[in-house]
RNA sequence: GGCCCCGUCGUCUAGCGGUUAGGACGUCAGGUUUUCAUCCUGAAUAUCGCGGGUUCGAGUCCCGCCGGGGUCACCA
């Protein structure tokens, strides 16, 4: 397998924004392709035109640029085997369904969704009876020349096991009368998933398929159609699911979120492709800051943990947060752009930032640490002396000391106004929690924020002034 | 229900017959921060789902059970 050349593809379904889980499961396609120096490819599977939402493949395109997942081919790009959008491949796929037919490795149903859906209300888990299995292929001749709506169905060795050997689950085995004769060509002529992948897969010369755990049982049909076709199968990888704080499979409906839209609440991209890559895998402690390079570099497809993992917002904010810190302000800054008012001085803001990066989790954080500084805040006397613990009158006395202090102080930073303040405190009656924990308030509105004298150096010598003089006139 | 997969701290996991079962996130406490967060230090938290075996010795191997998950569409 060493030598083999290394293709893997993310084949997500138009039907609506991947969520997390899916996407997971394309950076573990990307990972693999690209530690064995192969192509990561981008297929869409639009078989179903019933559940097609509108808009879904941009936000498949806007998933793999913002982690970074880049395509080698794809619908837009293109590559040696196009098309890379299931639609536009039905005359393949009819060629194939009849060779098939032709073999004798899947026939044609004639059964009526009426008689369907009686199997099923005599034993909701019933297979297809095989009720058509059974025609000759002179009935079922004169039946289509008649003009009968039909489907195709695979036909499926009714005893014995498929084994094979999955590449994180290890040695599968399942009994081939667990599957039944599933439908690959509807009605309409379109082909069903499981005709679909395996003629696509073949073609584009796939030689890994990651897969969500749920496709494990329907395997035995790619597996059948493969061995039907004379064409060697790709190496199967079926990886865990991702589950809910209540343990329930992440999904669409349970509100699953995609990838995007924990980056609209101030992840960034980094973050995200690390927490991903650590739900499953591990490497060391499993807190460590791995970019995309270093996750080609480690990642091993033998190690794919084979539990479901439960998606923890937490080591998301922890991972987070922590990209946050190592990044310089200068990115850091380009990145908050969606997050501030336009009209904030870009300066004043990196000054900020500066400040504030250390506690911020999300890039979300950042406005509400910082507008105070743009727009001075409504205090009320009454929160200024809940702080000071002093009369008004000796309140106002403490912030007159305070205000000739900083008029005096030519050189105004923090290391300054620390040493002048902590005498003029010292001499005040005040205690250091009273007499800083009122100017703050008094300068900022609120009782947490950022060291006090760096905020007031950011404010400026005049603004503090005025924000002083504010509360006590 | 049949079949299949999974089962180590709340969470992600290390562990590959002999360990005081380790780390990280989270939690709690202390220190730093004249606030909070960060940061630093420390602590608690797992009789390795349960019960049987095999073995001198089992989280590690075997069997059964229980629990969780997946699947059984002309959806992917």
């Amino acid at each position: 397998m060493a030598d083999t050349h290394v293709r893997t593809r993310n084949a997500p379904s138009p039907t609506g924004v991947p969520h997390v889980g899916n996407t997971r499961t394309a950076l573990f396609d990307y990972l693999l392709a690209k530690k064995y120096g192969g192509e990561f490819i981008l297929r869409i599977e639009d078989t179903d035109q019933d559940r097609f939402v509108p808009g879904s493949i941009e936000k498949i395109y806007q998933i793999h640029d913002l982690l970074g997942l880049v395509r080698d081919e794809d619908p837009v790009v293109g590559g040696p085997f196009g098309p890379y959008i299931q639609s536009q491949r039905l005359e393949i796929y009819q060629k194939y369904a009849s060779l098939l037919v032709g073999i004798d490795a899947a026939y044609p149903c004639f059964c009526s969704e009426e008689r369907l859906k009686s199997l099923h209300e005599k034993d909701q888990f019933a297979k297809y009876d095989r009720f058509c299995r059974k025609l000759t292929s002179e009935e079922a001749q004169r039946k289509i020349a008649a003009g009968e709506p039909y489907v195709l169905r695979v036909k499926l060795p009714e005893t014995g096991f498929t084994i094979w050997h999955d590449l994180v689950q290890g040695k599968l085995s399942l009994p081939n009368n667990e599957c039944d004769d599933k439908v690959i060509m509807k009605t309409i002529g379109i082909p069903t998933y499981h005709l679909a992948v395996v003629i696509d897969d073949h073609l584009m010369k796939i030689s890994h398929v990651l897969r969500g755990v749920e496709w494990m049982a329907s395997t035995p049909v790619h597996l059948f159609l493969y061995e039907a076709l004379g064409w060697q199968p790709p190496t199967f990888a079926h990886v865990p699911l991702l589950l809910g704080p209540d343990k329930s499979k992440l999904s669409k409906r349970h509100g699953a979120k995609s990838v995007l839209e924990y980056a609209e609440d101030g992840y960034l991209p980094e973050a995200i492709n690390n927490f991903l890559f650590y739900l499953g895998f591990s490497y060391k402690d499993n807190s460590e800051m791995l970019t995309l390079d270093k996750m080609v570099e480690i990642f091993d497809e033998k190690k794919i943990q084979r539990q479901n993992a439960i998606f923890d917002i937490q080591r998301l904010n922890y991972l987070n947060s922590q990209w946050i810190k190592k990044m310089p302000i200068e990115d850091l800054f380009l990145r908050l752009n969606t997050y501030i008012p336009a009209d904030w001085n870009d300066e004043k803001v990196k000054q900020i930032l500066a400040l504030v990066k250390e506690r911020m989790f999300t890039l979300r954080d950042f406005a509400p640490a910082a507008e105070y500084f743009f727009t001075a805040p409504v205090v009320s006397v009454q929160s200024v002396l809940d702080q000071s613990g002093h009369s008004e009158k000796e309140t106002v006395s403490w912030f007159e000391t305070v205000k000739s202090v900083i008029k005096d102080i030519s050189d105004f930073n923090s290391t300054v106004l620390h040493d002048e303040l902590a005498k003029a405190q010292a001499i005040s009656g005040f205690s250091p929690k009273e007499a800083f924990m009122s100017l703050r308030v008094a300068i900022s509105g609120r009782s947490v924020t950022p060291p006090l004298f760096d905020c007031m150096v950011i404010l400026g010598k005049d603004e503090t002034l005025k924000r002083l003089s504010a509360i006590i006139s």
